[in-house]
DNA sequence: AACCAACGGTTCAAATAATGAACCAACAAC
DNA sequence: GTTGTTGGTTCATTATTTGAACCGTTGGTT
């Protein structure tokens, strides 16, 4: 692994319950010597990534991040995309929707809409990061996910959310399998105890998938008719986001027949 | 400067017109070995910061990007505060309103606001790089940015933009002296012809600028009575906003009195 | 006060990684 | 065919990164 590589991996030490990270921490997480780490943070705060703030000296991401954000949006308006067609999503739903990519091994939610509809909603957090066994939307994006990827990701040990985590590999192979009958994944209560989440992936140019558009109700609203209408409106969602930024199905994604 | 350092300064070579740039631009554009801009890449493309697209295997920006914007944003929620201010501002005054941060030695437009009054008004993109000298936004933050950063910018040559861009140094710090009275900076005409931007400063944690706050007017609209409407709403959107992010303002930022 | 542990930051010889001129193969224009 | 692009690769030389040990502070314990 180069310089650089060391370098931006210390920026992936960040998430939403590690806002601020010190010296030492950084070291211990990063298994690397301190001073390494903290030549690398230094060159990273020059360049605006991180900064450091308090009298603790603690590191957190810097304002940078922001303007490249702002262009690589200028590029690709995955975002404001997103915003939108979750907008829509949630108020035909009537749920709580979110959409994620998946970065490297992670999948990671970056943006998300709740209905007023209801008084009970399922709640997120933007930058959160899902698992792929445990929630719809991991599901959805295994399921066209390349082979090797769905063979590393279960292979390896499946965390237990809750009690009804599914975590046999070979129920979830069946699972992905059903989701490509379909073109929608579904979760039942597989990382929130409570919450039933269907998602449909998103793919890109290349027409592999790039992450996925989730709807997430709590299971005592989740009637046989909710289901259906989240899958109908999940899908076209999916396909209007796909479409909206340069991306394309693969031929065997089922597209006309109603879910 | 570090590996690190060059592999991150090329993130920098992105910008609104250049938002895809092929490898041997990036190698002229930095001047940096051919061989080495080609592997700095390539780690950046193996952490998402960049992707490769098309035939023509350009570089993009990743989104990477824009998992560790939305943590900065978790961390420190300028963008969402911004968006919430400058909705309020551009109502208030019936003009576009926008935030740009200084960033290294540039000021960077993050976001904006239009107001749906009138049919004619000055449009804006995010991510656009401002001049110092020509904009209120520029000058407002100059005009408390520290002594050694005001004669770095002022000692630069000063780009002409339009036939009222101001770029005698001296006559620009008495702007700034000005400014400082008001704790407003104006801008008529500098940077785009017609165009009469005023700005305030938004401040740190340290009691340092980090951007401004402008609105922006078609000059033929510029009457006293709405100049005067901007100066008031506008500081006490830039305070609204300075505090909100956990800055605080300097001692000798006029606060109280009427502008 | 004395002690200890943990913190951020620094040093410098040794080890390792970055560098760049030259090189390919592929494509396009002439 | 020639010339000039492009993205990508090679490898001996060179310069940077590395990490054990160090320093000065801070904050808690005895």
């Amino acid at each position: 692994m180069g310089t650089v590589s060391k370098a931006l991996s210390l920026l992936s030490l960040f998430n939403h319950g590690r806002l601020e990270i010190g010296l030492s921490d950084i070291t211990r997480l990063s298994g690397m010597n301190k001073a390494t780490v903290y030549r690398l943070m230094s060159e990273l705060q020059a360049q605006g990534f991180v900064e450091q703030i308090g009298n603790d000296r603690a590191y957190r991401l810097g304002p940078e991040v922001l303007r490249l954000a702002a262009l690589r949006e200028a590029t690709v308006p995955l975002l404001s995309v997103s915003q939108d067609i979750l907008r829509q999503l949630c108020e035909s739903t009537g749920e709580t929707a979110h959409m994620s990519i998946v970065q490297g091994r992670q999948l990671n939610t970056l943006t998300h809409a709740y209905s007023p509809q209801h008084g009970t909603r399922v709640t997120m957090e933007d930058a959160e990061i899902l698992s792929f066994h445990g929630t719809g939307s991991g599901l959805a994006f295994l399921s066209y996910a390349k082979e090797e990827f769905v063979d590393e990701i279960l292979s390896q040990p499946l965390a237990v959310h809750t009690s009804q985590t599914q975590t046999d590999p070979q129920k979830l192979r069946a699972a992905l399998a059903q989701a490509r009958v379909l073109g929608i994944a579904e979760s039942i209560g597989g990382f929130e105890a409570d919450v039933h989440s269907h998602a449909a992936p998103i793919f890109g140019p290349d027409q592999r998938p790039i992450g996925a558009l989730a709807v997430a109700a709590p299971m005592s609203r989740m009637t046989a008719q909710l289901k259906s209408r989240i899958r109908r409106e999940l899908k076209a969602a999916a396909l209007d986001l796909t479409q909206r930024i340069g991306g394309f199905c693969p031929p065997d994604y089922p597209q006309d027949q109603a879910a």
